[in-house]
DNA sequence: TTAATATATACGTTGACATGTATATACGTT
DNA sequence: AACGTATATACATGTCAACGTATATATTAA
């Protein structure tokens, strides 16, 4: 599990702007001008949001002509699906020492 | 989905050494000093990372003496796991497209 | 070529946050 | 009570990153 691939991932979509970015973009691609008219940016703040959603590898751009579309990568999202994935022991265990608990009590008014 | 509560929790975690608290945690509970031995900052900061991350909801505190033990609370991240969830979509719409084309080149050779 | 549209970059300013040092508080032991 | 250990907070400092404004570049159209 890459951690240090993740930790970029999560401090370029923890940005407020850039998380709602993730949000439009996971709709579909999007051009520039589109996203600035979606969210209430001005548009030279959301070129340079791509550029760096774009340098952590979040995003790839299509031309067509003067616009630049873009897209979500599915990698990044994916690592961090995984990793949050492998959370789920955090929950389970507690079910498991509920149930734990539960079998003993039961066993203790058995006796 | 509560988008503005996930939002506190990526930037939460976003900060690396917070990141390394939390996959320290993941393992099980720790005690302040734990902590600071298991990473190598200062014993003020991590009381401070801890602070944010309390104020965060993301982990509780149970004391033990002069201890403080944290943990981990899972419904933060069982939110994230469920947002990184819906991404899915992403890769999986991508194969649904790559086997339409693939169709589409199959019936076109029989032609 | 000139003009128009779409996007990217440069730069100065500002606010937020992480850090280190010092100190306060909490709890236990003697 | 006095001391030691564990943790929390206060404060000054430095750094980084987001923002706004201005401008550069790219592409198409006239």
């Amino acid at each position: 599990m890459n951690t240090s691939a993740m930790q970029l991932t999560l401090l370029t979509i923890a940005e407020p702007n850039r998380f709602n970015i993730v949000e439009l973009l996971k709709k579909g691609p999007r051009s520039v001008s589109d996203i600035v008219q979606a969210l209430n940016i001005g548009q030279p703040q959301v070129s340079r949001h791509l550029r760096i959603m774009s340098d952590a590898g979040l995003v790839y751009v299509e031309r067509k002509a003067q616009q630049r579309i873009y897209s979500l990568e599915a990698q990044p999202f994916q690592e961090l699906d995984a990793w949050f994935d492998s959370f789920s022991r955090l929950w389970e265990d507690r079910l498991d020492k509920l149930d734990d608990l539960l079998s003993e009590i039961k066993r203790e008014e058995q006796e």
